[in-house]
DNA sequence: ATGTAACTAGACTGTGTAGTCTAGTTACAC
DNA sequence: GTGTAACTAGACTACACAGTCTAGTTACAT
């Protein structure tokens, strides 16, 4: 007769949570297990025994961050104002990518990826290539209907993204402390919509 | 009576050669003082004498390596064929952004901007910024001469460069074990050039 | 030549922390 | 209700490492 209890899931909940925020904050290797468990309301052994070990969260916590990462509504596009549509996806995805969370997740990603390539590749497939597919997609759309000319789909949207990415990501990144305004970001935007426009009539 | 026997600036290099290759391996809180004094083939009393601690050293070791990182020749253009200039921009930076040495100061650097905003900025200063100052020139000069017709050459560099950056830049940042071909490399760097003149004739 | 400060080797302190262990408590399956 | 396994609190081990200290050696400025 084997009798059991399941393990509680929000407990887990909380010990991914106490994780992820910890880690994007400070970084692997200075993250102690002590915390995450304080953090999560919950005991040490209670963390062991739901995560082997400290890799083994850092990967869970790292994939579910993923997981929630939403990145573009490909729905309710009104093809009838290509300008507009693209100003809306470089708005959106310009704030994507400089929110806080984002950023700190593509960070220690891009930094652990020597030691830990699996999770910068869970990193890589839920966040660039999965955005750069949609966007291709919505190029080939834009080409079938003849509003745009673009030959290469997956070549146009890497070029539109990291054109998007402009001046404040860097600066994101980099943690530099005199940003440039709002205002000059939405000028950035535009004028690279309609640079994109103009090379693909 | 004041008698000085000098620092060796020997030993001080070998310091900075050792501190820069463990720490953009390994991380800075993965690097170990000791190991660093091993490394540098030098006592560890000598480390702390010449660099009063692991930040100041850490920083030393940053700036130091940013000084050598040679961004772009800009003499000798010809601007008769604009088209070859650029593909010749694109092809260095490309080369030099994805090398495995400028990829790891930039990894290292913005991941410890949070804890390190000063690191961070000497990077951002010495990388980003003086780069796309050299190539924003090299677009006033050809607005100039009438070659292209560029409004705010500012935004035309952060443009172009990013452009460039590609998909391989990615790849490279998050390790990717299957990397796109050098062939597929220049076919999207030329196609984005052609691009780029397009948007901007 | 001589004094001083740069050096070396290595012991030492203190701290932080991954992971284990124990003893006791709690909640679910039966 | 009862057994079992998930939990808690916290002590404990083992280790890595920043930074200091000591005792002795070396090389340069005078």
């Amino acid at each position: 007769m084997v009798i059991k209890r399941p393990k509680s899931e929000v407990k887990r909940q909380q010990i991914l949570d106490a994780a992820i925020v910890l880690f994007t904050e400070k970084g692997f290797a200075k993250t102690s297990m002590d915390l995450i468990a304080k953090n999560a309301d919950v005991s040490k052994q209670t963390v062991y025994s739901h995560f082997g070990n400290k890799d083994d969260l850092f990967y869970s916590a790292i994939e579910f961050r993923c997981e929630s990462l939403q990145l573009l509504e490909v729905s309710a596009i009104d093809f009838s104002d290509v300008r507009n549509v693209l100003v809306q996806v470089a708005t959106r995805f310009s704030q994507l990518i400089t929110s806080k969370e984002a950023c700190a997740v593509h960070k220690i990603c891009s930094f652990e990826s020597n030691v830990n390539p699996q999770v910068s590749d869970i990193f890589y497939q839920a966040g660039p290539i999965k955005l750069t597919t949609q966007l291709a997609n919505l190029f080939t759309e834009l080409n079938n209907r003849k509003i745009l000319n673009i030959d290469n789909p997956w070549h146009a949207a890497i070029q539109f993204l990291n054109m998007m990415k402009g001046e404040l990501w860097m600066q994101v990144e980099f943690n530099v402390q005199d940003r440039i305004s709002p205002e000059e970001v939405d000028n950035y935007l535009c004028a690279s919509v309609d640079f994109f426009i103009r090379g693909y009539s």
